[in-house]
DNA sequence: ATTAACCCGTACACCGGTGTTCAGATTCGC
DNA sequence: GCGAATCTGAACACCGGTGTACGGGTTAAT
């Protein structure tokens, strides 16, 4: 974590203090903790919730817009990192979808609820593109390769199974929120149904 | 039409001159046509949309609050409506699910973005219920009679899978937005996807 | 220890959306 | 045609959220 910061920091510019990078870093953590809320996307709550002034945070993010396309892009730099660790492209197709269902929908979700949020304020092109390529694009792949395999249908659109497989993850995640699934099922739940879903022979009489 | 407001007027109390039942109908409608965008809900807007001066809205809906309200219980009377229409307790389930995915996603869409905005401004367990029960509650008891006659799987909670054909009706109408599904696609490629979700004999390996 | 970088509270201007008021014009119902 | 109901434009107060400015306190780096 540290050395991903670090990383980051270098990358990225100019020096700073170690006290600015630990506001930055709060800074961020509350924007991703706090969007999954409703559309509650406030400055002035996001500066409590870090514990930072106000003044503190305009000075690191000038603007709204700039704090949302920062937060958004650290978030889907978490998820494709977490996508990446479960080595997506190893093993039978299925197992691999497996994995990604079980672990990975609590992330996604967080991720989403940003996203909507980013949807309103940033430019819909770009934007669309980045997360096409950093998020959809890793199930897209896999689903891909699945189907090489003979594992998954081809009868339907990729496109359109990508954004069920995405879409039921969140589906997840809101009903978990609703006390209508537990925590113990969504896994066994959302894996269940996606794999049925996707396997080859699913098709209709 | 005209007559399903003759009763509206009728049941619902006071006797209104011609011309503000006009207003009135024309600034619901404009609700139900203006919420599918993003989350602009403005009172300015839909009074323009409804060719209305704002004054006149205000003097109908009293507040904001209260307008998307009645454009909600609105917009459910619809949908229950046109499910009513499609006989949904006839015939084989499987073929009564796929007359529902066919014909109603459009009317969902609209419906579910309305209900977005409303959850963000009503109480949300009273809404909630109301909603359960004239919406929801019909695929409910679809899935059900499926589920009954051994059509349908019964391996899932059945609130989950009321709520993955709800969404995925959704996300047919939010990809036919993006121009990532035709028209012409969207009724089979919903209707594949959900019947070969649902199916006995789904269950993975 | 010194200095520059950083953080803070307060206060202010600005904007968009909500709701209200009023006086005058229009239109429906009888 | 008369009267009451209705619609209208304009103007106003209010609120929450955004962004800026200032002066003084605190902390990290050397």
């Amino acid at each position: 974590m540290t050395d991903r910061r670090q990383a980051e920091r270098g990358a990225a510019g100019r020096q700073r203090r170690a006290d600015a990078q630990r506001s930055i870093d709060a800074i961020l953590d509350a924007a991703l903790a706090c969007a999954p809320s409703d559309g509650g996307f406030n400055m002035t709550a996001i500066a409590r919730a870090a514990g930072v002034s106000r003044v503190t945070l305009y000075a690191h993010f000038p603007t709204r817009e700039a704090l949302v396309d920062a937060a958004l892009r650290r978030a889907m730099a978490l998820t494709a990192e977490a996508f990446d660790r479960l080595r997506l492209d190893e093993g039978p197709a299925t197992e691999a979808l497996d994995r990604m269902l079980r672990s990975s929908w609590r992330i996604v979700e967080r991720h989403r609820n940003l996203y909507q949020v980013a949807s309103r304020t940033l430019s819909p092109s770009e934007l669309h593109a980045y997360h096409a390529e950093h998020v959809l694009g890793q199930i897209d792949a896999l689903i891909a390769r699945g189907q090489d395999t003979g594992e998954f249908r081809t009868d339907l659109p990729r496109e359109w199974l990508v954004g069920t497989v995405y879409t039921l993850m969140h589906l997840a995640a809101e009903q978990l929120n609703a006390g209508q699934l537990t925590a113990a099922q969504a896994g066994d739940v959302v894996s269940a149904t996606v794999v049925s879903l996707l396997r080859r022979g699913s098709a209709a009489a």
